[in-house]
DNA sequence: ATGGTTGAGGGTCAA
């Protein structure tokens, strides 16, 4: 079986691009992230069309995460328990000759509702457990973004610790689009990086936490090379440059770690007009 | 060169 991840950017600007991917690569199982549209304006038909299924979860023009499977789709969870939304951080006092007032809890009813996100869904494919997951991008250090980022990742962790505790050979697939760099290496340069996100020692010991629940990246297994980018910037011809990033990750329970046969990141998918700026991630598995 | 690129929506915002 052949399960892929793919940051698209958008899938109704790219539905023929995704569609010519599954069927060039014969990918069975293929998570995207970012669809950027709501569910009823999913291009559903293409897809079906090509033979797969698709679960999709899209709230509006921002993030949206889909799983398409031509070996069944059940099961669907359109977020993982405990997901966080994203709130505001607490209103902060501020005024003339007012210095912060940073840790006054606003009163309770100022605090606004988190928002919940479209960012996860998990889907059952051939016996496999898949999670499509678009991490928060964090945005800057000093951003509430950040902080979401970093509770929605030690959610998800805490999920997934339950996951194998409930079931030691479970099949799981984490697969995303991260947001972290977890080495120095997985970027083209760490100056630009000083004091930026996806780089932070808090949010790579967030992703590192999910070698210690138990979990394999088996991407880097497989392919350990140093400057393996999965990301390039649409700006300053970072791809001709090759100024890109690794940031598109697969974890793997142990049992489905074992499946794991090789790896290909499809650097041609980044080539050419109307290409996302991230590329696929494929993991090729034995058995069915 | 004080910008550089996309996508969605029609507001700029997000990445």
């Amino acid at each position: 079986m052949r399960l892929a991840t793919w940051n698209v950017n958008s899938v109704r600007a790219r539905a023929d691009r995704v569609v010519a991917f599954l069927e060039r690569s014969g990918t069975d199982v293929l998570a995207i992230q970012e669809t950027k549209c709501r569910d009823d304006q999913f291009p559903y038909l293409a897809f079906e069309a090509a033979g797969y299924e698709v679960a999709h979860v899209g709230f509006s023009q921002w993030n949206g995460v889909a799983v398409i499977s031509r070996v069944g789709i059940d099961d669907v969870e359109l977020a993982f328990a405990g997901q966080p939304g994203f709130a505001k951080a607490p209103a902060v006092a501020s005024g003339p000759g007012v210095d912060g007032g940073a840790g006054q809890a606003p009163a309770a009813e100022d605090a606004p509702d988190p928002v919940h996100e479209a960012r996860a869904l998990g889907a059952t494919c051939g016996g496999v457990r898949v999670w499509s997951l678009y991490v928060p991008n964090g945005r800057a250090l000093d951003d509430p973004h950040y902080t979401y980022k970093l509770a929605w990742l030690d959610a998800l962790r805490a999920q997934a610790t339950r996951w194998l505790g409930e079931d030691p050979a479970a099949q799981v697939a984490l697969v995303g689009d991260w947001n972290v760099a977890p080495l120095d290496t997985d970027v083209w340069d760490m100056a630009p990086f000083d004091g930026a996100t996806h780089v932070s020692a808090p949010e790579r010991a967030a992703f590192a936490a999910f070698a210690d629940a138990g979990y394999r990246e088996v991407s880097r297994e497989h392919l350990p090379a140093e400057h393996t980018y999965t990301f390039w910037d649409y700006k300053q011809l970072a791809f001709p440059k090759n100024k890109g990033m690794r940031i598109d990750f697969a974890w793997a329970s142990p049992a489905l770690a074992e499946r794991v046969t090789g790896v290909t990141i499809d650097r041609e998918e980044r080539k050419g007009k109307g290409a996302s700026d991230h590329v696929p991630v494929i993991l090729d598995l034995d058995g069915d």
